[in-house]
DNA sequence: CTTGACCTTGTAGTTAGCTTTAAGGTGTAG
DNA sequence: CTACACCTTAAAGCTAACTACAAGGTCAAG
C-alpha cells in the first residue's frame, strides 16, 4: 500500500489530479517514480506533502511562500525561529487585512444607516450620492 | 475645460490612460467623442464615472457589481431599497471574510505559541508539525 | 476480448483587473 | 522645424491557482 497512482494520491488528499500534476509542474511537488507504462507511482510522503501545502493554504500562505516553508523543511540547518518568523509576517499581513474589512464595514454600515432603503428616488441614496464623490451626514 | 483628452482624464481620476481604455473596452465607461484626430474627448461626468468607480472598489465591489449600480443609476425607475439591497449583500461577504481571518489568525497565533522561536530544530516546531498533520497541544 | 475506469502528454482556458508592447500618428513649445 | 509629450490600435502578458480538453495508451474485471 505504499504505492499508489496519481488518482489515489488524489483521492486521499482531497484535490483534483490535474492539481497533482500542476503542482509537480510547477515545483511544489518533486517529479515521482514511474511505472513502465509511465504512471505516476507516490508514496506516504507525497501525501504529507500535498496535506502540508492544504493545511498551510488554509492559514492564508500562498503556494510559493509554501514552498519557502518546504524548503525550511528540506534544510538541515533550518530553525524554529525561521518558520517563525515567517508566521509573524503572515499574521502581520493577516491583521492589515482585518483592519482593511473593519474600515469598509464601518463605511457600508454608515452609508446604509442613511439611507432611505425604501422606494425613495436614487437622489436621496445615501450610497449613490457618496459613490459620485458626495459629502455624507456624519453621526453627532 | 469641459473638454480633456485621456491623460488629462486619468491624472484628475488618478488612475492610468490603459486603465480608462480597459474601462471602455469592458464597458464600464462609454465611447466618448473623438476630435478629427481620433483623440478621445471627455468631460466631466466620466470624471465623475470614473470616481464613482473607483470609491466602490475601495467599498469592495467588483466591477461587475460596479457595472450594476451604474446601471441602477442609469435606470428611471431605480430606487433607494435596490441600492441598499446590494450594500446588504456586500456587507453579508465582507464580514465573511472578516470572520474567516478572524479564525485563521487565532490559529496561527496558537501555533506560534508553542513555538519555541528559537533556534531549535524543525522537529520542535508546532507550525511545521501541525501543517505535516499531527495534533498540537492545547491550552488548558 | 471487450468494456470502462484510469493514466499519459501538451496546450489552452478561466477569473479579475489591469499592464505592456509594438508601431505609428498628432499637437505644441521654442 | 525640431523635439517631445501625447495620442491611436490590436494583441499579448501578468498574477494566482487551478481547470479543461484532445487524443491517445493501460489495466483489471468479467
Amino acid at each position: 500500500m505504499t504505492h499508489m497512482t496519481i488518482g489515489k494520491l488524489a483521492r486521499t488528499t482531497g484535490v483534483g489530479t490535474e492539481t497533482i500534476r500542476y503542482y509537480e509542474r510547477s515545483g511544489f511537488l518533486p517529479a515521482p517514480d514511474r511505472l513502465a507504462s509511465g504512471y505516476r507511482v507516490y508514496g506516504a510522503d507525497t501525501v504529507n506533502r500535498v496535506r502540508f501545502i492544504k493545511q498551510a493554504q488554509s492559514l492564508g500562505f500562498t503556494l510559493s511562500e509554501i514552498n519557502d516553508l518546504l524548503s525550511l523543511t528540506d534544510d538541515p540547518n533550518a530553525d524554529c525561529a525561521q518558520v517563525n518568523a515567517r508566521a509573524q509576517v503572515k499574521l502581520t499581513e493577516i491583521n492589515k487585512k482585518i483592519d482593511q474589512l473593519l474600515l469598509v464595514r464601518e463605511s457600508l454600515e454608515r452609508l446604509s444607516k442613511y439611507c432611505p432603503a425604501d422606494k425613495q428616488p436614487l437622489s436621496e441614496c445615501s450610497i449613490i450620492n457618496h459613490l459620485y464623490g458626495e459629502e455624507v451626514k456624519h453621526d453627532g
